[in-house]
DNA sequence: TACTAAATGAAAAAGATTTTCAATTAGCAC
DNA sequence: GTGCTAATTGAAAATCTTTTTCATTTAGTA
């Protein structure tokens, strides 16, 4: 299932969410990406083409996609930033570079039965779940000899 | 193998560190503590004991026990504030409710055949990963009705 | 005890995100 | 189409978080 701008209007719509050009322009400006974009990267190429529009609007309406799960904020290891990132077309995780940030998708995680104990011990309602594999991409192998383990 | 505060000062000084006062305050307070602290809270409880202690010491002291792997850092859903936690006796994940931020330690996560593969697949030198569940608590169940999935 | 590089804290700077509020506008009723 | 109204917008200010600078202090060592 594709987000395309369309689906994203309706369900908008759906959430009582007004159609603004800003909003449109937003959502061409995430969609149009395969990168994951910080709200001020966002908004750099949003005033490409709409030049007026302010940053406020970017956060404001970035929350909105978010809350709608139409987009989501990557947690990326080291500095924690927010990330935001376009919404992929199904289910997926993270694979990190720690030196240059670059990031490769992956989909499978079989985490169903993990989750599935999780919740029953628990007694959570378990909503999702982040995976991030961090390392060394090949590039930037063979330049320093870290080796970090993120998890605590 | 526990991290007291013995072990820490003596990784501080294989790193080529010096034992300060302020360090020693940080580190304790980190230690007692089994709640996920963010530096403004570590600033807090630092302070009752050696009032004069700055800020910028408590960030640059975190940093330096991250780099030592002596402590890390954990990245929730939701407003991506950078929450640092004390290491724990070993490698774990969390399961947060993302309504009151409770976090359940779990310790199995099984991922180490995908990681083999994945590095296999894309040449990274994996060195750690971020696992995390997000859901709502028995408490915080009830309230609301929504459910969102955090990955991308 | 003296030396020196490392560490500290105050203050300022830099960034990121949120709040406020007056002006504008999308969606809807007529 | 016209007008109404609540939602949206953008500028500015306010908050927060994190980093940088720099003069002063201090831990570790000889
Ligand atoms: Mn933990
Ligand atoms: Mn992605
Ligand atoms: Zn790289
Ligand atoms: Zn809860």
């Amino acid at each position: 299932m594709v987000y395309t701008e369309k689906r994203i209007e309706h369900a908008l719509r759906q959430g009582g969410y007004k159609i603004t050009p800003q909003r449109r322009t937003i959502i061409n400006a995430v969609i149009n990406s395969h990168e994951h974009l910080t709200p001020a990267e966002i908004h750099g190429r949003v005033r490409r083409e709409n030049p007026g529009i302010g940053l406020v609007t970017i956060y404001r309406t970035l929350e909105i996609l978010a809350s709608l799960n139409l987009i989501c904020e990557m947690h990326a290891g080291g500095n924690c930033r927010s990330y935001l990132m376009r919404r992929p077309l199904e289910h997926h995780h993270h694979l990190i570079c720690s030196d240059c940030g670059t990031v490769i998708d992956f989909t499978d995680c079989n985490l169903g039965e993990l989750e599935r104990r999780l919740s029953k011990e628990t007694s959570f309602k378990i909503s999702g779940h982040l995976l991030e594999f961090v390392g060394q991409c090949r590039k930037c192998r063979g330049k320093t000899l870290v080796g970090q383990d993120i998890n605590a």
